[in-house]
DNA sequence: ATAGACTTTATTGTATACCAAATTCCTTCG
DNA sequence: CGAAGGAATTTGGTATACAATAAAGTCTAT
C-alpha cells in the first residue's frame, strides 16, 4: 500500500506488539491519527487490516480494541500456518526452476553463516529466513496461498526477542532448509509437504518454550 | 460492516460475478460511486475487501481491474477450502455441544426436504447449505479459521444458476452433512475430516463439470 | 442511597471538497 | 511515422462536517 497508510499500521502494530497497547484497550481512529501523525483516512485502512489479521476485534457496536491471543489461538495459528505453507512447499516443489533454486540456495549459505558466526548474527538469521520462506511462497505460484499466508506469518516472531534462539534451534532451522532445499531439487512435493510440516511444528514448540 | 460500504460491496461483486464488469475491466473509484450512488468513502473500503478475496486486482501502479480466474486457481481454492474446511470439521467434531449438533440436524432436516421436493427448491437448499457450513465453522471455535474461510466460502457457487444443480448432486449433498452430523456426534475428528475433505471435493468436480 | 430515566459526550460511518503525485492518453511537432 | 510534451485521469491523502448510535454521566423519584 501507501506511504501514510503502511505508516499508521506499522505503527499501531509495534503499539500492540511492544505492549504499550496491552489487550483489551480501546483504539479509537482519531486518537491513532494523532499518534501517528496521519489523518483519520490512513489509519482506517490500516485498522481494517489489523483487523483481518486478528490484531483487534470490535464489540458489538464497531468500537475497536486490542485483541487478546490466548495461547489456543496462538497454537492454531502455528497449526494453519504449518498446513498452508506446507501446501506451499508441495507445490513449490513441483514449479520451482533452477534460477528460483538458486536464491534459495544462496539464501540459506547466508543464512547459515548468520548461524555459524562466532557471536549468531540473528537480526541476519530473521531476515534471511524471512525470505527463504517467502520465496518458497513465491514459488508455489498461488496468489490466493500467498495472499492468505501473508496475513498469519511472522506475527508471532516479533514477540520473542533475538536473545531467547539458542544456537541449536537456528542450526536446526538452517538444517531444515538444507533438507527443503534438496526436496525441491528433487522436485518431491510430498517430501517438501512432510519436511515443511515439521519445520514449522518445531518452531511451534520452539516458541511455546521460549515464551 | 455498515450500510453504505456493504452495499458498495455487494454491488460491485455482483457486477464481478454477473458478468457486467468483465475481467480485465478497469474499475474506477469515482465510477464505481456512482453506480452504486455513495461516496469514494464506503467504495474504497469495498475495493480493499474485494482486493483481499482477490476479485479485484491492482496493477503497478494502483489502478483496479477485475481479476481473471484461470481454472487452475478455481482449483486451488477449492484445495484450499478442502483443507481448511476439513480442519474445521475436525475441530468442531471435538468441541461440538447438543444443542449445536441438534441445530445441524436441524438445518439439515429443511435442507434434505428442499431437496426431495417434487420440485428440488435450490434456493432454500443453497440458503440451508451455507447455514450448515457455517454452523460448523462456528463450532470449530477457531476465530482466524473463520476469518481466513470467510474470504473464500461461496465464491464461486454464486457463479452457478440453480438449473445446474442436479437432484442427484442435491441428494449427495445431503446425505454428506448427514454423515457429518454422525460424525460430530460421535465426536470422532477424524471421520468428520475426511467426510468434509471428499463433500468439498467433490464440489470441485461438480463444479467443473456443470462450468 | 439507589434504581431508573434522561442528557451529554464520544466514536464511527459517510459525504464532500480539495490537493498532490503519478500515470495514461492525446496532441502536436520534427 | 515516431517522439516529446502537455492535458486529463486516477488514486492516496487531508480536512471538515454531519448523522446515527453507543457509552458515560447526571439527575430525579422513591
Amino acid at each position: 500500500m501507501s506511504r501514510a497508510s503502511d505508516q499508521a499500521y506499522a505503527n499501531i502494530r509495534s503499539l500492540i506488539l511492544a505492549g504499550d497497547a496491552p489487550p483489551g484497550t480501546q483504539l479509537t481512529e482519531a486518537q491513532l491519527a494523532d499518534i501517528c501523525g496521519v489523518s483519520r483516512t490512513p489509519v482506517r485502512d490500516a485498522l481494517r487490516r489489523l483487523e483481518a489479521e486478528l490484531y483487534i476485534v470490535r464489540s458489538d457496536s464497531q468500537r475497536m480494541f486490542v485483541a487478546d491471543w490466548s495461547r489456543e489461538e496462538v497454537g492454531e495459528m502455528f497449526t494453519l500456518r504449518g498446513m498452508l505453507e506446507s501446501h506451499a512447499a508441495a507445490r513449490a516443489a513441483a514449479r520451482i526452476d533452477a534460477q528460483a533454486l538458486a536464491n534459495l540456495v544462496e539464501c540459506n549459505q547466508r543464512l547459515t553463516a548468520a548461524v555459524e558466526a562466532a557471536v549468531p548474527d540473528v537480526a541476519t538469521f530473521l531476515a534471511e529466513n524471512r525470505r527463504f520462506h517467502e520465496q518458497i511462497i513465491a514459488a508455489a505460484q498461488s496468489p490466493r496461498l500467498a495472499t492468505i499466508l501473508a496475513s498469519i506469518v511472522e506475527q508471532p516472531v516479533v514477540r520473542r526477542t533475538a536473545a531467547r534462539y539458542t544456537r541449536a534451534e537456528l542450526a536446526r532451522s538452517a538444517h531444515d532448509h538444507a533438507e527443503l532445499i534438496e526436496a525441491f531439487a528433487a522436485h518431491d512435493s510430498d517430501w517438501a509437504e512432510a519436511v515443511m510440516a515439521g519445520h514449522i511444528r518445531r518452531a511451534f514448540h520452539a516458541f511455546s518454550a521460549a515464551k
